[in-house]
DNA sequence: GAGAGAATGTCAAAAATGCGACATTTCGTG
DNA sequence: CACGAAATGTCGCATTTTTGACATTCTCTC
């Protein structure tokens, strides 16, 4: 079967030399964002690289009913926006900070003649973008093949942030259902049996993972 | 809502100079596969970098009871197993030949020094899989915010080779619905509905898109 | 610290989907 | 060209999930 795991991707900025980061930083522009603020809209054109310097941010898509479906939460260190420099790419996401958050923004033309300097840069995207591909991989398996529990839980493991300290979710149930595409109700119930099992914390607006490597071994022994 | 294209990811060795291709030719072993052969094994290791240069393959994951979740169809000039070069990552799917295929296999330290002589490779490795990402992310969101008809629908465009002649799925519809993560019987009355729209026709192990276009047409329009 | 708004917890009926079974069609092989 | 294996087409029935409703709890502001 599948191997559930702890799997998270390392951030674009850990995998850069100090040198390397200090020159991206010089190189953009910092923005700072309140909770909840856009930093990009979907359609929004201006290609650049998106560099997450401390706070989080999150990427989904707005349906027309308002209803949010969440796509990956972006930590400190990690990118957003990287397509748009290499691709044709419209931005296909909104972005909106998580708490306070402070964004490096280099545009496009900027990035470009980094990479052609030093091939760190590159190199560094590319193996992110790995390890993001393989972690969309294993959301998809997850969608499909997992029974509606195992895959709540799922889910829970890779949208949590890594940060050692923040086993917290800051969704709202709602916002977490249509992101795994389902009902508010059923998600409800899926997450009180996880609570009886002990593996989570429900609470108002959040979510509290009580043991990370616990879930994961309940994971790993309940998949199917 | 979600705009739904023809979009498909731009083959790796498209993005490359023709010696640069021919360089990669040279570097690496080229093997030839019968159809159905297997061509790697999740878990496998010897890193290294595959394309494909004719014919085609097919990743996807073995269940224990037999069953197939295809994950995605690789034609001609498109790469897989590339992040075994670039993380540690272990190979996550088994992958294997559709029809005869020939397949060059450039072992990582080979692969590594030519990046290091010539950043295109990098480059385009990098575009291929930033498309690949934007893809994979497609299929998320059908999955989750798709309802029935219009969710098979996407992942028929989604799965379709995009060469020009050749609209034809080779897929049972038993691994069909388990890549979709649906069953036989109801993949088989919503391909009737497509059928009856005349949007695709139904063949003995395989699936015709009559006109591609179309198919996008009524996608965005029935999409919820 | 009281009240309004927002989010969660829960229920029963309705709809959708899966499951297992079986008939039918197709393909390849001897 | 006839046969068996393999794949498709289809049908109820069982199960799961959604829907819509409503009560409850929480939080924030005045």
């Amino acid at each position: 079967m599948f191997e559930f795991s702890q799997y998270q991707a390392t951030p674009y900025l850990d995998l850069l030399s100090d040198d390397c980061v200090e020159s991206l930083r010089s190189a953009g522009h910092h923005r700072s964002y309140k909770d909840g603020q856009f930093v990009h809209s979907r359609g929004d054109d201006k290609p650049g690289i998106s560099i997450v310097e401390d706070g989080a941010a999150q990427a989904g898509i707005y349906g027309a009913d308002g209803s949010f479906v969440l796509t990956s939460y972006i930590g400190a260190g990690h990118t957003f926006g990287d397509f748009t420099v290499f691709t044709d790419l419209p931005r296909t996401h909104d972005i909106s900070a998580v708490g306070p958050t402070k964004i490096l923004e280099v545009p496009a033309p900027r990035f470009l003649a980094l990479c052609a300097d030093e091939p760190a840069y590159m190199q560094a995207l590319l193996k992110t973008t790995l390890m993001r591909s393989h972690l969309l991989l294993e959301m998809l398996h997850a969608l499909r093949s997992l029974s509606f529990l195992p895959r709540v839980a799922n889910f829970l493991l890779i949208l949590a942030p890594s940060e050692p300290r923040s086993p917290t979710l800051r969704f709202r149930q709602t916002d977490l259902a249509s992101t795994l595409g389902v009902s508010r109700a059923s998600l409800n119930t899926a997450l009180a049996k996880l609570e009886n099992l002990g593996l989570i914390e429900r609470g108002y607006g959040q979510l509290m993972i009580t043991d990370r490597s616990k879930l994961v071994a309940w994971l790993n022994a309940n998949a199917q």
